[in-house]
DNA sequence: TCCTCCCAAAATATCGATATTTATTGACAT
DNA sequence: ATGTCAATAAATATCGATATTTTGGGAGGA
C-alpha cells in the first residue's frame, strides 16, 4: 500500500488526479492484474470520496486498464500470455500503418518533433526510470503524429500503455535486457526522416517485434 | 425531447439503463453531434440521479460517442466529414484483419452462426426498422467473432456504431438508397462460408464502401 | 456428507445537498 | 463603441448518508 504524497498541488479535479495515480498503479503492477477494486479501499488511497473514485474507474474502462462488472464493482484487467499477444500483433498492424500514412503526410515541423523527441529520450535514458518512459513513449507517438487520422493514434496509445504493463510485469522475473535498444531507435527515426515508409516500418515493428519475444519468454503468467 | 416509457422494467442499473438510453439518443442523433450534454438536462430525461448520469457518460467516453473535458462537463461528440472517411479508412482495415483472422480459425460452429444471423437478418428486413438494424450489427459482428483477438472485436464494434450515427444523419437529408444490399450480404455469406478470404474480404470492403460513398454525399456536414 | 435456504455482513449503487468552478451580465473607464 | 472587471447566475464536481444488491456462512433437512 502506497501512501499518496500530501504536497501534490491539486491542479486538476479529483476525478483526474484518481484516473492518473489508479492508471499508474495499474500499469506499474502495483495494483495486479485482475485485482478487485473496492471502491472503499481506493478512497482511503487516494483521499477522496466515492463519486471520483468511481467515475475515474469508468474512465479507465477505455483503456482497456479496467473491467467493470455491473452490480458487482471494478477489477484490473486481467493478464495472460496470449493478450500479450493479441496487443503485440495488433499494435505491429496499427502503428505500421500510422507509421506509413505519417510518413506520406511529411512535414518539416513532424521531423522535427521526431529529432527533438529523440533527443530527450537519448538524454533520459537512464533505462527504466520513469522518466524514460515518459520520453520513450513520446517519441513513439510522435512517429505516428503525422497520421491525420486521430483515433488510429489513440488505438496506439492504448496499445502502448497495455504493452507497459506487460514491461512491468516481465521485469518482476528479472532477466536483464541487453540489446541495443538505442541503436533500434536511431534506425527507426533515420528511416523516418528519409522518408522510406517500408524500412521504417521494418525497423519499427522488427523493434516490438525483438521486445515482444523478449517480454514473452520472461512473463511467467 | 422524449419521454422515457415509464413501464421499461427496471432489469438492469441505472447507470447501465443511462449508458443504453443515452448511446441510442447519440447514435439516431436525437442527441445532435457536438451538443452540450447538462447533467440537470439529462437527469430530468432519464428521471435519475446525477451519480448515474455522470457515469453512463464517463462510460460513452470509451466509444467515443461523448467527450469529456475536465471541468467543464460532457458533449456528444462531434461529427465531420474527415471523421466519417476516418472511420470508413479504418473499418475496412480492422474489419479486413478479422474477418481473414475468422475464416483462418473456421469451425463449423462459427459457420452455423453465419447462416443463423444472415437468416435473422433477412426475416427481419423491414429495412431501416430499429429490429433491422440490430440483426445487421449482428451478422456483421458474426462474421468477425471468430478472429480470436477480442480487442481487435471490439474496436470493429466501436467503429460499426460510430458509423451508425452517420447512417442516421444522411437519412435525414432523405436521398433513398436502392443498391440491392442483401445481394452484398448474400455474397459475403458465401464467401466466408467457402473460406474464401480473399473474395470474402473483397466483398465485405465493397459493401463498405459502397455505403461509404453513398454516405458521404447524403452528409451535409 | 452434501444440498438448499435463509440471514447477516460487506460491498456496490444511488440520492440529495453542498462546495467549486465556469459562464454571463452589466457597469465603468478608455 | 470597446474592452476590462466584478458580481451574479449556472453548471459541474464532490461529499456523506442511505438504499440495494451480492457474498459468505451456517442451520436444518435429505
Amino acid at each position: 500500500m502506497t501512501m499518496i504524497d500530501e504536497t501534490q498541488v491539486k491542479e486538476t479535479s479529483a476525478t483526474h488526479g484518481a484516473y492518473l495515480t489508479l492508471r499508474d498503479m495499474i500499469l506499474t503492477g502495483e495494483l495486479p492484474a485482475g485485482q478487485k477494486l473496492k471502491i472503499e479501499q481506493l478512497r482511503g488511497l487516494l483521499n477522496t470520496g466515492a463519486s471520483p473514485v468511481r467515475e475515474a474507474l469508468s474512465l479507465l474502462t477505455s483503456d482497456m486498464l479496467v473491467e467493470r462488472i455491473d452490480q458487482r464493482g471494478f477489477r484490473a484487467a486481467p493478464a495472460s500470455k496470449a493478450n500479450f499477444a493479441e496487443i503485440l500483433a495488433l499494435r505491429c498492424t496499427l502503428e505500421d500503418l500510422a507509421l506509413r500514412q505519417s510518413i506520406a503526410n511529411a512535414t518539416p515541423d513532424w521531423e522535427e518533433q521526431l529529432v527533438l523527441t529523440h533527443h530527450h529520450m537519448k538524454k533520459a535514458s537512464g533505462q527504466g526510470t520513469k522518466l524514460f518512459e515518459e520520453a520513450h513513449k513520446t517519441f513513439h507517438m510522435a512517429l505516428l503524429a503525422n497520421s491525420e487520422s486521430p483515433m488510429l493514434e489513440r488505438f496506439c496509445a492504448q496499445l502502448y500503455d497495455l504493452n507497459i504493463r506487460y514491461r512491468y510485469l516481465a521485469a518482476k522475473s528479472a532477466t536483464y535486457q541487453k540489446r541495443d535498444v538505442s541503436a533500434e531507435h536511431e534506425e527507426i527515426l533515420d528511416a523516418a526522416i528519409q522518408r522510406d515508409q517500408d524500412r521504417a516500418s521494418a525497423s519499427l515493428l522488427n523493434h516490438y517485434r525483438l521486445t515482444g519475444d523478449y517480454l514473452s519468454r520472461a512473463l511467467d503468467i
